[in-house]
DNA sequence: CCAATAGTGTCTCTCAGACAATATAGT
DNA sequence: ACTATATTGTCTGAGAGACACTATTGG
């Protein structure tokens, strides 16, 4: 049986127009509008070790959450820090060769192309997550506020990108600059200057990462081929924002079925002061965690 | 402190670019381009009685989800069932006024339109949920691959509408015909021949109200003003299609802070064929569910 | 009184979190 | 030895699900 039931009485309520009411607005010519842009942007984080002097020690250890940034070298918002995004490509070309992009592949090409970070490309359905390489990939939303861009009405397509620890980037495309900025537990309460409505798309993404790391095994996108229990729990503590118990985590993480497989394999060395050597994991088959990994003390409803 | 450190050594990986390689690509004109067309779909559940031969007593009881659809009347796919949509307006007029609608305005226009369904407009962002009168309504996600619409390249930014017990739409639009039609648990096994890709947006949007029913009082969209917890258990087994102990929910539901509200009201008569009066709660003010009321028997992993 | 529906009590099992203890490695 | 890190054990309380029981109401 169908999802739809179009035969006999199981469709009610279906009630034939006539004609005349039909006509009106029948048809609708989009070219009779002003064109309406579509762009897509790209909210890339990874997990790297905090540097500079601010917090290199702070509560949650080295290692923190930072999103790719780009400064822009054009108007409107000159200057200013903004996501990695552009305009999505369509046309024909002389010989009427259509060349159009998928959406994913957009954001691919956007990332690739203002940092010189490379990627594989994109070929699977829009709100399906796919991999690129290492590189996990899956839509966040549209943006499309009249108003949001000066030049235009723009209707921006966000992705979110996540990816192990990633080199630094090189500026390309029409960014000025690209960067690694790390992400603060504050970055919803006091926003910075990012050009047009990208510090609500930022904030947006972060809290879709910080929720699919409670019932999905994206934190393994963040860690290398193998890892140890303790680098995963330190992706959590990164996204999170907040220290977890180490012996909790680990029995927990090792009891949820499918997140991680045992290599066999351990560390080649202890810790830096000392300790026992860690066992090595490669991410398991499972795509939903059962049970979940919750946040701690979500004491904050309304 | 902001989510970016913008100044000193905190932004690593900054590099200047020099201006030879920042001119290649640096303006980008989107009018150098095909056009773009965006579009709204919109994925509006409500719960009414199962009605026709066809599982009028089924293992859930009277109660199913049903799903807006509207037979179109114009090519492509003319006669095909699909979901009610179209062209997003934006458009200067002769006295230069500009006319641009936002998203969530195209969606709600859009079922009115095309299924007489009253609705008030809407104002807030893209991603932020928010109601117009009755009605519940959130962006599901974007829809771009090329192809997916045979006339040219559309991009569609779909919606999802809650709403209690609507009334029978009425045809308009370039709609022939609209109709409430019953969502089945087979939704996704053997889908029906709806127009462009809007059988995988039925989905996406089955899965999305399924998984929201979970952790959001958005069950509470779906039942009245004022309704008893079998009335809210009824929309929960609508929506996962399946039966749950009537006990343990009622327990359940009320033991969620902010969740429902004692009205101190009962509903005039007890059961048809005899029973109890049943208590009537309103909706609560909670944002979340905490805990949340997880589907059963969730066995099916990977 | 009998059947049907609303609402409550009880028990068991799972799981999260606090805390402690053991195992192993570096210095 | 002493310290640091990994890993495992134990206990307690919250909550889900099964099941039984009480409270009302219509016929």
């Amino acid at each position: 049986m169908g999802v739809v039931e179009s035969r006999g009485p199981s469709v009610r309520a279906e009630r034939e127009v006539p004609a005349a009411e039909r006509s009106q607005l029948a048809s609708y010519d989009p070219r009779a509008y002003d064109p309406i842009a579509v762009t897509v942007d790209v909210v890339a984080f990874t997990i790297r070790d905090r540097s500079g002097a601010l917090g290199a020690d702070g509560p949650l250890g080295r290692h923190a959450l930072h999103v790719l940034l780009v400064r822009r070298g054009e108007m409107p918002y000159a200057g200013r820090w903004s996501l990695p995004g552009g305009f999505v490509r369509a046309h024909t070309a002389a010989d009427g060769t259509r060349h159009e992009e998928d959406l994913p592949q957009a954001a691919v090409r956007e990332l690739a192309e203002e940092t010189g970070l490379a990627a594989s490309d994109a070929t699977a359905t829009a709100t399906v997550p796919h991999d690129l390489g290492r590189v996990h990939l899956e839509q966040l939303g549209t943006y499309g506020t009249p108003g949001r861009d000066p030049r235009m009405r723009v209707v921006s397509v966000a992705y979110l990108a996540f990816a192990p620890d990633l080199p630094d980037p090189t500026a390309g495309g029409d960014a000025r600059a690209a960067a690694w900025v790390p992400v603060d537990a504050a970055a919803v309460i006091d926003p910075p200057e990012l050009a047009f409505d990208h510090t609500r798309i930022l904030a947006d993404g972060l809290e879709r990462a910080r929720a699919k790391l409670e019932y999905t095994p994206l934190a393994t996108a963040f860690a290398g081929e193998r890892f140890t229990i303790t680098e995963l729990r330190e992706v959590y503590e990164a996204v999170w924002g907040r220290p977890l118990h180490p012996g909790n985590f680990h029995r927990k993480v090792l009891s949820v079925p499918g997140f991680v497989e045992d290599t066999g394999a351990t560390t080649a060395h202890g810790g830096a002061r000392g300790g026992r050597r860690a066992r090595l994991y490669r991410a398991g088959t499972a795509g939903l965690l059962h049970p979940a990994l919750l946040r701690p003390t979500r004491e904050r409803d309304a």
